[in-house]
RNA sequence: CGGGGCGUGGCGCAGUUCGGUAGCGCACCUGCUUUGGGAGCAGGGGGUCGCCGGUUCAAAUCCGGCCGCCCCGACCA
């Protein structure tokens, strides 16, 4: 097995930092919490960006950038919001070697800036609807951070946006979560199940939240991204108005929406193997390494020739490509070090292969001698991208396939808690339960409502904590 | 904040019980031989042993204090 990196069945946490570690995709910082991200980690990062900035564009919003710093009286503005951040603020007393007049918070998230200055931009009906979405760093003072899943600093992009009416605000909340979920699944290879929050897990400010939420390797939901229907609680706490087309102040009806680093985590966990990481290829940094092998000089320039017009040709398809010529390594070596990176396709180049007209083929998602074949050398530019492809599909539908066996009908707790230590996974229950049921079987089972999925499977059930029959089914899981 | 563990070259660790002036593996550098699944040999560089104080002829080791990190839990994207 891979050195250095610890089986997943053996200690699941263990391997999560052993795969970012190996595969050098960020370290640990001296600050608690904090987390280095390095060129590789940053790179999928970027991926994810350009892919999300794309859609965002396409469904009419524009970036702009808010300051990291926000007085510290906005955020007392809305009650439900204090409540949620103000145990997890850095706050700034001191700068510029004074005591400052009004401390300043660093931005766990940007509502309130923004509404700030949306009811200044903000007066009549015709600067409607306004769509904004920026990416930033957030810090959030959290007591127990993971490397990406729960960083005290961490990147994101975070939506905002203000309307008309309840109705338009509503339908920009459902599609900006359909983006998102677009986007889970076509590029990241990652089925979600989306739905809306409890009102115990929604977020602080919003009227309902919305959540994708994927199964990690070991069982466990990670909370993907989420989209808020935001109501006018922002607006009357920033007095953000409108006047409508009579002449009457309105408040405008806002929405959040946002996803984060911690997506990076949700790729690790999701395709991750014994071997290390496994990137989907839209994603992956580098989709195809070439590893050239020679024994002498003679034959290193010959395979060096041949791979590096491979390398030109893919790069001419906008496939991405690494030529790996690093001497004195072994071969061996090389397929390990690209393994545990992720790399999709490695294509594997001797004077043999030469002799013979073609290449040897080892997809990731088959490692081993096993899922080795060959390509012709005059077939490689139809071939790779159509088999890039296919890798995506099936990595989607492996993650997809594991998720559904790891998916169980659920009726009673004692079956849930004998589920919890046979099969971690999501659990399906019908819920009729209040915020208080949530609290009482999560301190009894560890799991949590992770959402109410908008497909509903229809018909009733007794609800698992209350008995009483509901029409409402939910996800329960253990979460990070 | 509660529970557990740990601080010794870049990384992983041994040495601490019983004080004697620091070692192993990996990584790194040089050379030669190698190269189709993590190469071999030879040579080499790098550590005020988390910090402060104490005991002692002598402290990684004993004593006192402090700091930090990791894991598990409550909180959370």
């Amino acid at each position: 097995m891979a050195k250095n990196i610890t089986n997943p069945t053996e200690d699941y946490s263990k391997w999560y930092q052993d795969v970012i570690r190996e595969a050098e995709l960020a370290d640990s910082a001296p600050v608690r919490g904090c987390m280095i991200i390095r060129p590789y980690g940053y790179a999928i990062w970027e991926n994810i960006q350009a892919s999300l900035d794309r859609r965002f564009k396409e469904t009419g919003h524009s970036n702009a950038y808010f300051p990291l710093f926000i007085p510290e009286s906005f955020i007392q503005k809305e009650a439900e919001h204090v409540e949620g951040f103000a145990p997890e603020l850095a706050v700034v007393t001191q700068a510029g070697g004074k005591t400052l007049d009004e401390p300043l918070v660093v931005r766990p998230t940007s509502e309130t800036i923004i509404n700030h200055m949306f009811s200044k931009w903000i007066n009549s009906y015709r600067d409607l609807p306004m769509l904004l979405n920026q990416w930033a760093n957030v810090v959030r003072w959290e007591m127990r951070p993971r490397a990406f899943l729960r960083t005290t600093e961490f990147l994101w992009q975070e939506g905002h946006t203000a309307h008309a009416d309840e109705k338009e605000a509503r339908e920009e909340t459902e599609r900006m979560l359909r983006v998102y979920e677009d986007f889970a699944v076509t590029d990241m290879a990652m089925p979600v199940i989306p739905g809306r929050k409890t009102e115990r897990e929604k977020f602080a400010g919003a009227v309902d939240s919305y959540t994708i939420e994927a199964m990690m390797g070991n069982g466990w939901a990670l909370q993907s991204g989420t989209s808020h229907y935001l109501g006018t609680n922002f607006a009357k706490a920033f007095n953000t108005l409108y006047l409508d087309s009579s002449n009457q102040q309105q408040f405008v009806h806002q929405t959040s929406w946002g996803v984060s680093t911690r997506l990076v985590g949700g790729l690790i966990m999701v395709h991750g193997d014994e071997h290390g990481l496994r990137l989907p290829p839209r994603l992956a940094p580098i989709q195809v390494v070439i590893v050239p092998i020679a024994r002498d000089d003679e034959a290193r320039v010959r395979v060096m020739e041949a791979a590096s017009k491979i390398a030109e040709e893919l790069r001419d398809l906008d496939v991405r490509v690494e030529l790996d010529t690093r001497e004195g390594m072994s071969p061996g070596f090389k397929f390990n070090h690209w393994e545990v990176r992720g790399v999709p396709l490695r294509l594997e180049l001797g004077p043999r292969d030469l002799d013979e007209g073609h290449v040897m083929v080892s997809p990731r998602n088959k490692p081993g001698r096993d899922g080795k074949f060959t390509l012709s050398l005059d077939s490689l530019t139809e071939r790779i991208p159509a088999l890039l492809d296919e890798i995506q599909k099936e990595m989607f539908n492996e993650a997809l396939a594991k998720r559904e066996s790891r998916t169980m009908d659920i009726t009673s707790i004692d079956q849930l808690k004998q589920a919890l230590t046979d099969a971690p996974g999501f659990y399906r229950v019908w819920w009729d339960g209040d915020s208080e049921d949530e609290v009482r079987l999560q301190s009894e089972t560890k799991v949590t409502v992770r959402c109410i999925p908008w497909d509903q499977p229809g018909g009733t059930g007794k609800c698992i904590v209350t008995g009483r029959e509901t029409a409402r089914m939910v996800i329960l899981a253990r979460a990070y």
